[in-house]
Order: structure tokens, then C-alpha cells, then sequence
RNA sequence: CGGGAUGUAGCGCAGCUUGGUAGCGCACUUCGUUCGGGACGAAGGGGCCGCAGGUUCGAAUCCUGUCAUCCCGACCA
């Protein structure tokens, strides 16, 4: 191919639009153009790295057996009201885009697939015999995001692979997640990405087990929590560890009210009386909200030193409060949300677990009955400091029971870096970044017993399908490789996913010699199956290295001052190494060189 | 949605405070000189100054509204 016939625009300066240099790159080395905010056209060279991204997921896929399908976007409200999934999908902070069609008939567009494919299983998996199964399909997906970012990273269209597999019992499942994982490993090492698996929470999608793939990176949104030993991997949403032992605090009997004027925080509280945080427990009030329209209040009791995982308590809140329907928001109740709600005002900042249900009473739309809930950390306290529920005043060693109702113990801490690790208490959790580029479910039977997608086993007993979940998102795979993969002067290209595997630049295009022996070169290299740029265009030399290192192409082969003697020379991207070699040899050493990159030794050394 | 910022040529920006009918660099076209790491000179083309109102003899500039985009938080592959 021809660069002066490759559409390349390259830009010299930076698009302000553009954050982190993974964007910036796609952006000036002319791989995309947005279109809309979080829509983004993937121009001709992109779309080669997007089709051998595809190319490698399909290979493994299909290794473990699974069949590649395609699904509808366009679906059915009713599919996901059956799954109880399209309040939550599209009300509030809903993600789905939707609309209604001529006949006012409701359709999302999918930002997963799980219903469809749950449906189609209902219709066609009957017996055990027909087990498993696993479908995967290579798609665009829509998700209408809070604020899309990055580029491609959080797009609201974008390419994803998604898998779905069907089992008849739950030791089957496990065993597939187990094949999933190591096809997972396997995928981002062909393609040339350093990733780490690690524990997740299992979010919106729902099910037990998942994990998340990292591809790591400065730039990454999620946090990652790992032990030095490489044993324990989680993202912060999901992650666990052992909290400090608290410092004991005298034991005082009965508990004293203390005066605290104006120290709403535990810091200032600490500061002033000088208690450690360990041996305070603080107290958070908030709304939970539900798709059904209805609102719970909150009480969440954590050790003062220790943070919320606001995950955590999500999950914990759905878990106890299942009438409702899905739980839209959880967020911190306001002096306002008070006035609004009729109520009087509560003292804020002083609050203690013991904040009685009777003021509550008298509200407009709230349950009238807190959910009380604490962390272990503020459970196990054998006496504490805590809030008086008086403006102003704290109580010294409170403990539970009696006048201060035990709560319902939930994990709601946010593990930090530097906490001990629940394993091996001589590791300490240490933080990296991450970029998502996959994850996997173990979803068990929630989509199937929604959907009564059901089989017949060996018994003659129906029972609900087993079902697991598997996500790539390709199209940010592609943008998380740059984001691992380049330097000072562009992108440098894993082998096995750049657009070209060589390009050859004729330093003066007025040298008949240069043009000749380039353009038999690239003859060679096409015939011996390398994907090959020939750079042509009329540009002096400098313009042509710079766009060849910004573009990325993992091999140059320049064609310049030697061409008549039958010299070239050969740069590779990544490390910068030139040799000057005959041109007669050049084809079948790179032929090597280039085959062996394919094979997986794309990867980079360190 | 909350907080912050920005909309002027394809890209990056100046001009706005102090109104007088738009400019710089890159990119693009033509010619010449250059020709192995984003050359130089000359000549060109390209702008409803985000949009809509208002103030004014006159608005990119002042006022009001609106839309869009980007950044910081909650969502996720």
C-alpha cells in the first residue's frame, strides 16, 4: 500500500481535546476523528488494528469451542423489563440509549446482551445433552456514559467481544470461567499487552465470581491493589485487608457526654481531645433510592480511621433491600433533603449509631426505619467515641448493645495501599493504575431464572440454565496498547496488532534508483506474505521519519543514499536499532524478523 | 447532575479589558531553491468569530439567553 494513497492526515500539534498520550497519538498519527462526543470515526489504519485485535479474540475463542454469532442492537424493552433490568438501564443514571419506534413500541439500544442471549437460550436449549454452550459475537455496543472520556477509552459507541456460556450445572460453569480466563491470558499476551487479572466487583451485570483483565497504565482509570508476592490482585471497589488493631480506649462506665462545639470531624474531634481515630466510630447517613421510586435511609457505623467503599455498601444495600427493585443512588443526606422531606433537622457531624427511628417519623417518602449497618472494624469495638446525636456533643466509651442497636455487619471499608494483606500479614497492598480491557462473570442463574430459560437434566428435572459472561472491550484494547506502547516521538505498535508490519520510506522520491529499488522491495516483502507501506509522497525525508515513528509501524525500512549500491538500511521501531544490510538479503531476513514477531514475540521484553 | 473552563480557518492559538468590520504558526495550492530527522523564499486559497436576541451609527469585542465541547467527581469493556 501506498502512503500518498492512504488518506494519512498527521497533525503537528497536539489536539487540545486530547489528555493522555494514548489520545493525543490516535488522534495526530491520523487512526481516528471524533465525530460526537464520545463517537469517534476509526479511520483505515485503525481499523486494521481493530480487525487483527478481532482476529486474535476469534482465534482463541474459537479454540474453546465457542461459536461466533451476531446479535440484534436494536431490543425489545420487554426483554429487559423481564430481566427486571430496564429501570435501572434507563432511568436515573441509566446508561442506555432508547427510544420509541413509529408504532410507540419501547427499544433500547443494547449495551449488552445478556437478555437477547438469555432469550434465544430459553427458545433453543432444551436438555443437558445440548450442553454447554458458549456464544460470542464481535460487536458495537451502545452505552450513553455520564461523561464519556479518552477517546476511544470511554466511548458511547464502541466495539466489544462478549461471550455467553450455558451450563447445566455450577461445577460446569467454573470450569469454562477457568478456560476463559486462560484463553483471556493468552489473548492480551498475542496481542503485546503487559495485563494483570484481578478480583472486581461484579456490578450492574450482577452474578458471583468475576474478574477484571488490567492492562496497566499511568493513565488508567482503576485502581489496582496487589500484594508484592503476586498472590492477591483486586480492583479498590472490590479489594480486602486487615484493618490495624485500634488503640483500646479506657474503658469509662456509663458513657460521658462530651462537649465538642463545632468539631464535626473526627480529625477535629481527635485533634481536640486527643483520641486516636481507632477509637472513634463515625456515622454517615444516606439515601438510598430504588427503581421502584421508593427511598431508604442509610446509617453506616465505620472505625474513624477507616473509609468507605461506597461499592461496597451499594452492594450491601442491594442485597438486604430486594422489594424495591434495583437501587438507582446511594448518596449523603442534606440539611435540605431533611427540610424537604418534612423532617427536623438532625445534627450533622454528631450523629451516633443509636439516631433513633423516631425521627423518621413524619417524613414524606422515606421508610420510615433506618438500615443500620456497620463495618466490622466498628463492630468489633469493645467501647468507642461517637457522635450524641446533640449538636455539639460526642459520647466517650459507648458500646454496643443496650440503647445502642446492633447493626447488621457489612465489609464496607476501602482497602488502602500500605494495608496488610488478609493472606500473609507481612505483605502489604501496593497501588498500580489500570485500564479494563476485559472481564469475566460467573453469573449463575439470575438472567435465567428472570428469563425462564430453563433445560431438562439428566433427572427429567427442569431447572434454570447456568450462565457465565465474558466481555473484550476491542476498540479500547486498541487504545490501551498505545497508552502502554509508545515514546517521546509516537506510537510503537505491538507486531501482532499494527496496522503494517513494515514500512518503507524512499528518501527522495526524484532518485529513479531509490524509487526502483523501493518498490521492488516492497514486490519482496508482499510476496513473502509482510503487510507492507511503501511511503511515496513527495515529502523530504525528515517528514517521512517523524510520520513513520508517529504512526508506529514496528519496522523502517529506509531506501536513501545507498540505493545504488544495492544498500538499505533497517530501523526497528521500538528500540531504535538500525542496520545497514544489501538489499538483497533484506526480504527474507525481514520475512523472519516479522514471523516471528507474529508468533507472539510481539510482547515486549521488560 | 454538581464543580471548573473554553468556543475565532482543517489543527494549535492571538485579538475581547479600551467596540471601527479579523490575524499568527502549522496544514493546503502554485513557482523557485533545497533534499537522511517535521527546509527556505515568493505568490495564493480558505472564516455566518458556536447560535439567537439585545445595546450601539457600528459588535469577535459590551449585555442576556441558549447550545456544544473539554477538565474534576458518581457509571463501565
Amino acid at each position: 500500500m501506498r502512503v500518498s494513497r492512504l488518506m494519512l492526515v498527521t497533525l503537528r500539534d497536539d489536539p487540545a481535546e486530547a489528555e493522555i498520550p494514548s489520545h493525543r497519538l490516535l488522534l495526530r498519527a491520523g487512526y481516528i476523528r471524533r465525530i460526537g462526543s464520545g463517537i469517534y470515526a476509526y479511520l483505515p489504519l485503525l481499523w486494521r488494528v481493530l480487525q487483527k485485535v478481532s482476529a486474535i479474540v476469534r482465534e482463541e475463542m474459537n479454540a474453546t469451542g465457542a461459536l461466533e454469532t451476531l446479535l440484534p442492537q436494536l431490543q425489545p424493552s420487554e426483554l429487559w423489563e423481564r430481566s427486571g433490568r430496564w429501570q435501572g438501564y434507563t432511568a436515573g443514571e441509566g446508561i442506555m440509549f432508547h427510544l420509541l419506534d413509529r408504532q410507540g413500541r419501547s427499544l433500547g439500544l443494547g449495551p449488552t446482551h445478556e437478555e437477547v442471549i438469555t432469550a434465544l437460550a430459553a427458545d433453543l436449549l432444551r436438555s443437558y445433552r445440548q450442553l454447554p454452550v458458549c456464544l460470542y459475537q464481535i460487536q458495537t455496543k451502545f452505552r450513553d456514559e455520564i461523561r464519556p472520556r479518552f477517546g476511544l477509552m470511554r466511548g458511547r459507541e464502541f466495539i466489544m467481544k462478549d461471550a455467553y456460556s450455558f451450563h447445566a450445572d455450577e461445577q460446569d460453569l467454573k470450569a469454562a470461567y477457568g478456560v476463559m480466563d486462560e484463553a483471556y491470558r493468552r489473548i492480551f499476551e498475542r496481542c503485546g499487552l503487559r495485563a494483570v487479572a484481578v478480583e472486581a466487583d461484579s456490578g450492574a451485570i450482577g452474578g458471583s465470581a468475576s474478574q477484571e483483565f488490567m492492562v496497566t497504565a499511568d493513565a488508567g482509570e482503576d485502581l489496582i491493589l496487589a500484594s508484592p508476592d503476586g498472590r492477591y490482585a483486586a480492583n479498590q471497589e472490590r479489594a480486602c485487608s486487615r484493618v490495624e488493631p485500634a488503640r483500646p480506649l479506657p474503658v469509662a462506665t456509663p458513657p460521658t457526654l462530651l462537649a465538642t462545639p463545632g468539631q464535626r470531624s473526627i480529625e477535629a474531634l481527635c485533634s481536640a481531645h486527643g483520641f486516636e481515630p481507632s477509637q472513634t466510630v463515625k456515622v454517615l447517613v444516606l439515601l438510598a433510592r430504588f427503581a421502584s421510586g421508593g427511598a431508604k435511609p442509610v446509617l453506616v457505623s465505620l472505625r474513624g480511621d477507616q473509609c468507605l467503599n461506597t461499592v461496597k455498601l451499594a452492594n450491601a444495600i442491594s442485597a438486604r433491600c430486594t422489594e424495591g427493585g434495583a437501587l438507582l443512588s446511594v448518596e449523603p443526606i442534606t440539611p435540605e433533603q431533611l427540610l424537604a422531606e418534612g423532617l427536623e433537622c438532625w445534627p450533622l457531624g454528631f450523629l451516633g449509631p443509636h439516631l433513633s427511628d423516631a425521627l423518621l417519623q413524619g417524613g414524606a417518602n422515606w421508610q420510615p426505619r433506618f438500615l443500620r449497618l456497620a463495618d466490622p472494624s466498628a463492630a468489633d469495638l469493645s467501647a468507642f467515641v461517637c457522635g450524641a446525636n446533640r449538636l455539639d456533643h460526642h459520647l466517650v466509651g459507648a458500646c454496643w448493645g443496650g440503647a445502642m442497636p446492633t447493626p447488621d455487619i457489612a465489609d464496607l471499608r476501602a482497602a488502602q495501599p500500605g494495608d496488610r494483606c488478609l493472606h500473609d500479614p507481612e505483605q502489604r497492598l501496593e497501588a498500580s493504575r489500570g485500564i479494563e480491557v476485559g472481564h469475566i462473570f460467573q453469573l449463575g442463574r439470575k438472567y435465567s431464572s428472570a428469563l425462564e430459560a430453563s433445560f431438562t437434566n439428566e433427572s427429567g428435572v427442569e431447572e434454570p440454565l447456568w450462565m457465565g459472561c465474558y466481555g473484550i472491550g476491542v476498540s479500547r484494547l486498541a487504545q490501551a496498547a498505545v497508552e502502554q506502547h509508545h515514546d517521546a516521538n509516537g506510537i510503537c505498535w505491538p507486531l501482532p496488532i499494527a496496522p503494517y508490519e513494515v514500512i518503507v520510506v524512499v528518501a527522495n522520491m526524484q532518485e529513479p534508483a531509490q524509487v526502483a529499488l523501493a518498490e521492488r522491495l516492497e514486490a519482496a516483502l508482499e510476496a513473502g506474505g509482510i503487510e507492507v507501506l511503501l511511503d511515496d509522497r513527495p515529502e523530504r525525508a525528515g517528514v517521512k521519519f517523524k510520520d513513520a515513528d508517529l504512526i508506529g509501524i514496528p519496522w523502517r525500512v529506509v531506501v536513501g543514499r545507498g540505493a545504488a549500491q544495492g544498500q538499505v538500511e533497517l530501523v526497528e521501531r521500538r528500540s531504535g536499532e538500525r542496520q545497514e544490510l544489501a538489499a538483497a538479503v533484506l526480504p527474507a531476513q525481514l520475512i523472519a524478523v516479522v514471523a516471528a514477531g507474529r508468533r507472539g514475540k510481539g510482547a515486549p521484553s521488560r
